[in-house]
RNA sequence: CGGGGCGUGGUGUCAACGGUAGCACGAGUGAUUUGGGAUCAUUUAGACAGGGUUCGAAUCCCUGCGCCCCGACCA
């Protein structure tokens, strides 16, 4: 994409009313728009990211079975008075809103309700389980303090999965299997190294913990309590003796840290699937409970959380997997030349970001620092002099000179 | 929801004693310039909303709305 043409523009400095260094840099470089508290929009670029994103998490969830599909923002009160959680005393952040004829209706902050409704159209036997089904979509909540610019929203988007099983057998390895599939999202998006299985309240309903993945950084909400050597940690509100005894867990190998939630994964046991009457029949025909868990990702949390950890004092700093553009171009001076390497390299299927614009060399540079695609691209008298183009990461320091076929090789790989 | 802070052009501003709304960035035009947000000229555009006090309110008071921070809350 030619830069002349992106509506977006970066700004200098930051705007007053955001503090979170995420929300800062992202507005800054043009990746969001803010509508009000909590509440955000997806600029071109913010949008290429998130797309990016869902396409690693959507491959990992297909990976492991994963059906893809997309359930209503709009909810009807009956099913969640079935579970008791429409009442505003039971679940205090929903939005409500109504019918013209005055019937209420819920805007979905999560799932269980409806999928349990849906999926008892078409599941009756022990033979149609397990399976998993899970959607990318806008959530809904009306959090009474939205903060940290996309690390609590009000409407965000997020990725949930359900799961059925006929027994805690089968469950337990649907679990399982979904747990090894999140690490390989976090490790796809360069989070692997500080994203934490951390053990966390189950719920009322479940006596099992809950399995929440917590990226650590500082400003994170949540007090974690790390094992490092075997890469799990506890979280503060259940950080007891007793439960430490049942993790198998030492006081002393544990270190405090902040962490943000960025998934987790619950045990539902039959919780919802009783309550709203779904059963299946077993080999016997003898009617039997069906044994659910939920696993979420929150995919525009995760933009922020990079956003925090990937960063220096010049702008963003994408990984590869993610970046809204592989390469961005920028011609100094109007150089014929860069055109034709900006036509080569879409040619080749590379997303670049070509700044075709007639401006000063530093506002260049600056606004690609901010913006933080990964592979800088420089075309000028002086590089052309020196015998091509000039290759910088966004990551590292030091450029060097390369033929366009140099650079092929380096982004095709 | 409790506590605190704050609302001035598109953005920023610990700019203005109760008395001419200023500066910078951005944007437009023209010129010069072209390897780290360059320079000159010129133009553009502003008091959150409503009420009150006052000869006169950005400034003081009230109400509402909005934003940020701390806490509580967070399937």
């Amino acid at each position: 994409m030619k830069q002349s043409q992106l509506f977006t523009r970066t700004k200098k400095e930051a705007p007053s009313d955001e503090v979170a260094k995420n929300a800062q840099l992202l507005i800054r470089a043009g990746f969001i728009h803010k509508e009000m508290a909590g509440v955000y929009a997806y600029m071109p670029l913010g949008l290429r990211v998130l797309e990016n994103i869902k396409k690693i998490v959507r491959e990992e969830m297909n990976t492991v079975g994963g059906q893809e599909l997309m359930m209503t923002t709009l909810q009807p009160k009956e099913i969640w008075e079935k579970t008791d959680r429409w009442d505003d005393a039971k679940v205090d952040n929903w939005f409500k809103t109504k019918l013209a004829n005055g019937t209420e209706l819920g805007v979905g902050l999560t799932h269980e309700e409806p999928i349990v409704d849906a999926v008892g159209n078409y599941l009756s036997s022990y033979k149609d389980m397990p399976f998993a089904v899970y959607q990318i979509q806008n959530k809904f909540r009306n959090e009474k303090r939205a903060k940290s610019g996309l690390l609590r929203g009000r409407e965000f988007v997020m990725k949930d999965m359900y799961t059925f099983s006929r027994d805690q057998e089968q469950h337990k390895a649907e679990y399982e299997k979904i747990v090894a599939a999140y690490f390989r999202v976090y490790e796809r998006l360069g989070l692997g190294e500080v994203t934490f299985r951390t053990y966390a309240d189950g719920g009322i309903f479940t006596p099992q913990f809950s399995d929440e993945f917590q990226t650590l950084t500082e400003v994170g909400e949540d007090t974690i309590y790390v094992d490092e050597k075997k890469k799990i940690a506890i979280n503060e509100e259940i950080f007891n003796d007793e439960n430490l005894a049942k993790l198998g867990l030492k006081k002393e190998e544990l270190v405090q840290k902040k962490g943000v939630e960025v998934g987790n994964t619950f045990h539902l046991e039959s919780k919802y699937t009783d309550a709203l009457d779904l059963y299946y029949n077993d080999e016997k025909g003898e009617k039997q409970s069906i044994i659910m868990g939920c696993y979420g990702i929150g995919v525009s949390r995760l933009i922020g959380v990079i956003a925090e950890l990937f960063a220096d004092d010049k702008g963003l700093i994408w990984p590869e997997n993610i970046a809204p553009f592989s390469a961005h171009l920028l011609n100094l001076g109007q150089d014929q030349e860069a055109e034709k390497i900006y036509t080569e390299l879409c040619a080749n299927g590379i997303e670049v970001l070509f700044d075709d614009r007639d401006s000063q060399a530093g506002e260049k540079f600056a606004d690609s620092d901010l913006i933080g695609i990964p592979t800088r691209v420089v075309v000028s008298k002086k590089s052309l002099a020196a015998g091509g183009i000039e290759v910088k990461k966004r990551n590292e320091s030091e450029s060097k000179i390369m033929t366009v076929n140099e650079l092929l090789q380096i982004l095709k790989k």
